[in-house]
RNA sequence: GGCGCGUUCGUCUAGAGGCCUAGGACACCGGGUUUUCAUCCCGGGAAUCGCGGGUUCGAAUCCCGCACGCGCUACCA
């Protein structure tokens, strides 16, 4: 059996991919393994790979579409070797083309459309690169359809056949959902007597309840998982492995071993589910993977309305081990940058008698302390008190914990409050045992 | 309804006749490290491989049937 490899050469001499979305909204989180299989495809063959906007549907435009799908584009490193064809800008050229077939007869005009006319006879097979499969369809099966809408625009199956025959795309890489339809494709293109590209038809991405993944499942446009905090390598490389495992066996994989390790034939034939917590635990190793400098500017570049976006960088070895998401940044630090809210509820939850007793205790040992604070003297002067006043260990540096960051959960203390310095957390302690238990 | 595709732990998957009393990852549960959380380490439960027939000494793997799911069935893509 020959690779796609061969089979591909067999074809032509240049491996030519292309993504081909329609601009009916934002790009989509299923349609980022289209584009990066074809990417991959491209790139591991010397090809070239581009963009092509079908937006042949004008009541279905949505403003903005384009630009979205190249900025989204871009900001996962998906670059496109040559300019984005618009179909739109092509219209006379398709209606060339649809009239050579009425001339050929092999299509009709009826109420201002052209039709395919369908072969009573016949069948039509291929096989498709995703799973080597075999796949047939009977002619008597198929009804004539529409090339060339009454308004003139094509409609997708002929503009992917004169695109894809002008554009010299080989192989064909599409999602599944199109499957049905290749047989109009393979028999417009041999009336036109072109060659027929290869097809690999992508397994579709399915939500929780099993049907087409779409916005309704909370998975959904590539920018709302940007801004949810997500990286694109960590985007790409789940997405990647929806219907595919490298042969590596390796769990994360950045796009250059992708690019080394991927076969369109490799990947699977079966729909799959899009779980959105094995994305959130593959962006944490793709954040604890980054040098502390790196996830700095990646911080920075994402907070970019936070106030103290100037001053994380300390912060963020604390927070590095402790974020799946860049958005999880803010949450956790808040109390760094700006005193908190307290709330007498959080204090509840320790298990401590005479909470502003203690914490009056607290903040004396603090006044005690001579500056600047270091972790031993810290550690071991609230251990002590901890012991003279009768209460656990661990209870005691979570009240501390709490007056100064308001919050139960926090990166780790001490290192937060020589962020925060000495003189702002005794500011804080003295005010929480000032005003206890009324904040 | 017609046509097409699919079916291994909850999810992503390994698996190409014996290496499978089915392996890994996420998630979950338990334990350890730890001043919280997290990280890290150790351990655990979790798929009679959709069902039923074959073929074979032997099947998750090959064949047939059925069931179920999904997709398409537009002058949408």
């Amino acid at each position: 059996m020959k690779t796609m490899d061969e089979q591909v050469r067999a074809f032509g001499t240049k491996i030519k991919t292309r993504f081909a979305p329609s601009p009916t909204g934002m790009m989509h989180i299923g349609s980022v393994r289209t584009a990066l299989y074809a990417y991959i495809v491209a790139r591991q063959n010397n090809g070239s790979f581009s963009l092509r906007i079908e937006d042949t549907d004008r009541s279905r435009f949505i403003e903005g579409s384009p630009e979205d799908i190249v900025e989204n584009m871009n900001w996962l490193g998906l670059n496109f070797d040559e300019a984005p064809i618009f179909q739109s800008e092509r219209k006379e050229l398709y209606q060339q083309y649809a009239k050579e077939l009425v001339e050929k007869g092999v299509a009709y005009e009826d109420e201002g459309a052209i039709w395919f006319k369908m072969p009573a006879e016949g069948k039509v097979t291929y096989t498709d690169l995703i799973g080597n499969r075999r796949i047939e369809f009977d002619n008597k099966t198929q009804k004539d359809f529409v090339l060339l809408k009454s308004d003139g625009f094509p409609t997708y199956h002929l503009a992917h056949v004169v695109d894809d025959h002008l554009m010299e795309t080989n192989p064909v890489i599409r999602a599944e959902e199109w499957l049905s339809s290749t047989p109009k494709h393979i028999l417009t293109f041999q009336a036109f007597g072109w060659q027929v590209p290869q097809y690999a038809h992508l397994p579709l991405i399915l939500g929780t309840d099993r049907s087409k993944l779409s916005k309704r499942h909370g998975a959904k446009a590539v920018s709302e998982f940007r801004k949810d905090g997500y990286l694109p390598e960590a985007i790409l490389n789940y997405m990647a492995f929806l219907g595919w495992t490298p042969p590596s066996g390796k769990e994360l994989l950045n796009l250059g071993e992708m690019i080394l390790e991927f076969k369109l034939e490799d990947v699977h034939v079966a729909p799959a589910v899009f779980d959105i917590t094995k994305l959130e635990w593959m962006n944490g190793e793709y954040i604890r993977k980054m040098s502390g400098e790196e996830l700095t500017q990646r911080l920075q570049e994402f907070l970019v309305d936070h106030p103290n976006r100037d001053k994380i960088a300390p912060v963020v070895p604390l927070v590095k081990e402790r974020i799946k998401k860049l958005s999880d940044f803010v949450p956790l630090t808040d109390f760094i940058f700006e005193k908190p809210e307290y709330d007498i509820e959080v204090f509840n939850k320790i298990k401590v008698e005479n909470q502003k007793n203690v914490l009056e205790k607290i903040s004396q040992t603090m006044e005690s302390f001579e500056k600047p604070w270091t972790a031993e003297e810290f550690e071991q002067a609230f251990r002590k008190l901890a012991e003279d006043l009768g209460i656990k260990v661990g209870d005691m540096f979570q009240l501390i914990r709490v007056a100064v960051s308001g919050q139960l959960v926090t990166p780790p203390l001490f290192e937060s409050i020589k962020i925060i310095g000495e003189e702002e957390t005794l500011n804080r302690v003295k005010e929480v045992v000032s005003k206890y238990p009324e904040f």
